[in-house]
DNA sequence: ATGAAAGCGCTAACAT
DNA sequence: ATGTTAGCGCTTTCAT
């Protein structure tokens, strides 16, 4: 029952010229393709005409029609803050890979951080339901996740520490903690004493907490701090440079800066270097998350690493065991760990 | 009508929600929501009541009932190579951006240059049918792209020099001209003689094209060429590494080296720097495509700049064009430009 | 100007 | 062991 294919028109074969070839009912065919016919029994016979006619015919199901009526898609949704900070990357791929395992398919949505594009985000997945989602959310309320969740059904996994919703997993690496670390060794290891922070505007969530790690390593060691060390960026490689300016212009530099991540850590780096600061002899800089471009730039930058693999890994295994139903418990935390790696920066 | 929401049952609010809440039926509610409001007329005071019952049950139609019905998905998927070459964010993000204007959703998959994965992708295309797929095919043969077309329905554009099919639009660059061009601006400019070339395996399109552009101007200068000078890597800054030590442990190592990509580039510099070479006193290299590690990197990467977001705006409006049925002839090919951007690398 | 009804391609409950 | 039937939530005829 081949379809005329008028301009654009898809040769669809269907269910039902399976079912005509195999001499079967089209609910035979259903039956032979899905998993139910493990339960039901099916006579060999009659499986293997049907699978024949499938080959012959090289059909494939069509997924819009079994996801209506089966309320279930087969897809999962990735909502990611930035396509250009590679940090996401290996996250993303991960993902990809374990989904396309379990038979998904993988929509990503990148918000450019905008809690606009967060909110189109979350009324596309009402629009179009998924089975489920792994976000890593900026401005998103939990009034707002807990909607998603109630009009999706959805099962939602995050890649966040502030966020904490009853129904909501999740993956984080404790960056106050690293950010401690990091300042801590700076402070104590290579004896800086005047340490600069490149930072972004308070609300948004790393940013926020890895600044309480820098600042409780401060007063622990009981230094003063200045507020003009205190710069704010946005993530990108712009604002480290940006910041790093207007701390170099200072009176009395600091003699170290932690950026609160690898990107604005490089514009710092190459700004330095331009101006002609020697680092580390003049300035160490260190960064957070160890992406690519930190082995590429020289000096190769010291940084707090992330294990995006492992995240990836965790953020897919918790999603799926929830999708699956193994899981139906309340709330998980998943920790993945953090490593301070020294290079030449410092 | 608000359904139970057992364990994860979405709490979903039908058009028959609507219906009955202003007192029309649910016909008239597809009608005052869809475009056919504009054709077939709706009585003013109808009309907001339906407009009030949506917004007072925050209603979002279900796009998986929409696609199966009107064989329409407002979905279109873009197929690229690989997510950690930045060459591709830009056109991902213009896409994207492009795509929700007019309210299309996007589904992004990595094939990871695979051709088994890029046969998967097909496949998931003809389960869960799109409007439009974007695509950048490495492996994929006209054949299997006419299946696509055929079996999908979509409208196809790829960016890619090498797909000829009648019903494909094309987006790309002379790469061969723009490799030519850089290589005699060495030659001519700079007085290399020479001249070593990182590629990658035969039948890798852009590599092919890119390498015969190489050969030309240097035949064309009546330089002699060693085949020593040819290395083959795979686009990473791994393979970038591996090739300029082969290079640089030749008796006559060549004065200049011309990279497929920058991330080539980027791993021959660094290592090149390892090695206590100079760049480019010692050994100039040049780069292709212009990606944002290029000047990140010191020296910075001269190279052959291409231009992402100008491609990406091509694509999309070529694709939407087909969508939307304003364009139905036959293939249609946009060159956008490359430029060769001296920087400190040479 | 609006309602009733058919059906997109599938799954699953209900028959036999 | 298999066929028949009723929807999933929509769009789009066909009525009125």
């Amino acid at each position: 029952m081949q379809k005329r294919n008028l301009s654009n028109r898809a040769i669809s074969v269907t269910m039902h010229d399976v079912a005509k070839l195999a001499g079967v009912s089209q609910s035979t065919v259903s039956r032979v393709l899905s998993q139910s016919s493990l339960v039901i029994p099916i006579s060999e016979e009659t499986r293997q005409r049907v699978l024949e006619a499938v080959d012959q015919l090289s059909y494939y199901p069509n997924l819009t029609a079994r996801s209506l009526r089966a309320q279930h898609s087969y897809m999962i949704a990735i909502m990611i803050g930035d396509i250009s900070n590679s940090f996401y990357h290996s996250i993303v791929r991960t993902i990809q890979k374990v989904a396309h395992e379990q038979h998904y398919d993988v929509l990503i949505a990148y918000t450019e951080q905008l809690y606009e594009n967060e909110k189109y985000f979350c009324e596309a997945m009402i629009r179009r339901p998924v089975d489920g989602i792994i976000m890593s959310p900026y401005h998103l309320t939990n009034e707002e996740l807990d909607q998603l969740i109630k009009r999706t059904g959805a099962s939602v996994v995050v890649l966040a520490n502030h966020i904490d919703h009853p129904q909501i997993d999740r993956v984080y690496a404790d960056d106050g903690q690293g950010a401690h670390e990091a300042t801590r060794w700076l402070i104590e290891q290579k004896h800086h004493q005047r340490l600069g922070f490149i930072g972004v505007p308070a609300g948004y969530p790393p940013g926020d907490r890895r600044l309480a790690g820098f600042k409780r390593a401060v007063d622990e060691a009981g230094l003063s701090w200045n507020p003009d060390y205190f710069q704010e960026g946005d993530f990108t490689i712009e604002s480290g440079q940006r910041a790093i300016h207007a701390l170099l212009d200072l009176p009395q530099p600091p003699t170290a800066v932690f950026a609160c991540n690898d990107l604005m850590a490089i514009g710092a780096i190459n700004t330095a270097l331009d101006r002609g600061w020697r680092i580390p002899e003049d300035i160490a800089v260190v960064g957070f998350d160890n992406i690519a471009e930190a082995t590429i730039i020289r000096p190769n930058l010291t940084t707090v690493a992330q294990f995006p693999i492992d995240m990836g890994q965790q953020l897919a295994q918790a999603l799926f065991e929830r999708i699956e139903g193994v899981e139906t418990g309340p709330q998980r935390s998943f920790e993945i760990p953090l490593q301070l790696i020294e290079r030449q920066s410092t």
